[in-house]
DNA sequence: ACAAAATATATGACTTGTCACGTATTTTGT
DNA sequence: ACAAAATACGTGACAAGTCATATATTTTGT
């Protein structure tokens, strides 16, 4: 005697299937993973969080900034940065002064202890993008980022723009 | 007579730029453009949050399942749907129930409630789809997915087998 | 038949990110 | 020169994720 199944396995596996062809449920476990593997290695090369390791290499690339720049650098809200610098600070990495020209600026700056963290992660991290360049061809990257440009434009078009779409 | 500039706008927006290439650091600004643009959406469609609306579709879609079956389907930790769905269920849009086929688990079913809150938000959901589709051929977005495929393979990859990667 | 291993769920602790709003400072328009 | 607008930063409140670990139940191997 058959009786009803609680749940549809076929079903189940079918749904998963197709909603792996789905951007927008892709998107959050695609940057979930990498959020992970970034933070393990970042585990590994020091124990750096990864706003702490964005900062201080922008901070080695350019030199001093302010919280804005990095923000923007980092396609961030600001109040990211605003909440993590601090810390950073107590930690000796950067120093956080105001800014003789706009006194509304704090211009944030690598110490050498800062520096020291960041060559500590830094090889781990460049093996990281090595890695993916064996994965994909520069062409590939180019392209793939080129589709992440368009998805952000998308996102970040006015609202009614995407109401008014008429659907198919 | 030339004071030394606090911060160096050309290497900042150098920075930016090249930034701009790198899928690893534009991967979490394109996610939460899509989260924020999907809580909008939602807002307007009733309310949900993005868990919610992500439950209640499934739901739809296959009919009950487990908690862990919701999981797979959404590519996340079972832990975030375990803390979202007592809640759903308090609204009224789920009921939980032990499964008599395997006493761990719980089957997750909706109600007229939840279907209710999944028809008020369908539509604009179906119409932020269709505007994508406007934007990027299927073509398009079957190949966007590949890259996103490849790139998921590629986070999950064991640890050690990123840092034996030669540097270039 | 039963001990050991595996699986499903719950929960605490944490990170990354957003938005809204308040305050201080600078810029702009008249 | 000064009021109004814009900008930079700080902070509270929240959402969406993760991992680790504990408990209950089922499955497996002998």
């Amino acid at each position: 005697m058959d009786t009803v199944k609680e749940r549809d396995i076929e079903s189940i596996e079918a749904r998963r299937t197709r909603e792996g062809y789905n951007v927008f449920s892709r998107l959050p476990a695609v940057y979930a993973a990498s959020r992970t593997q970034g933070q393990h290695l970042l585990q590994i090369g020091g124990g750096l969080s990864i706003v702490e390791w964005r900062t201080l290499w922008d901070l080695r690339e350019v030199g001093p900034m302010t919280i804005r720049d990095l923000a923007l650098i980092q396609r961030s809200d600001h109040s990211l940065l605003s909440r993590a610098l601090p810390d950073m600070r107590r930690k000796g990495y950067v120093t956080m002064s105001r800014s003789k020209e706009d006194g509304r600026q704090t211009i944030v700056a690598l110490t050498q202890k800062g520096r020291d963290a960041y060559d500590r992660a830094a090889p781990t991290m460049a093996r990281r993008r090595a890695a993916l360049r064996e994965v994909f061809t520069e062409q590939e990257l180019v392209e793939f980022v080129g589709y992440l440009d368009r998805l952000d434009a998308f996102l970040r078009m006015p609202i009614e723009e995407i109401l008014e779409t008429n659907d198919a």
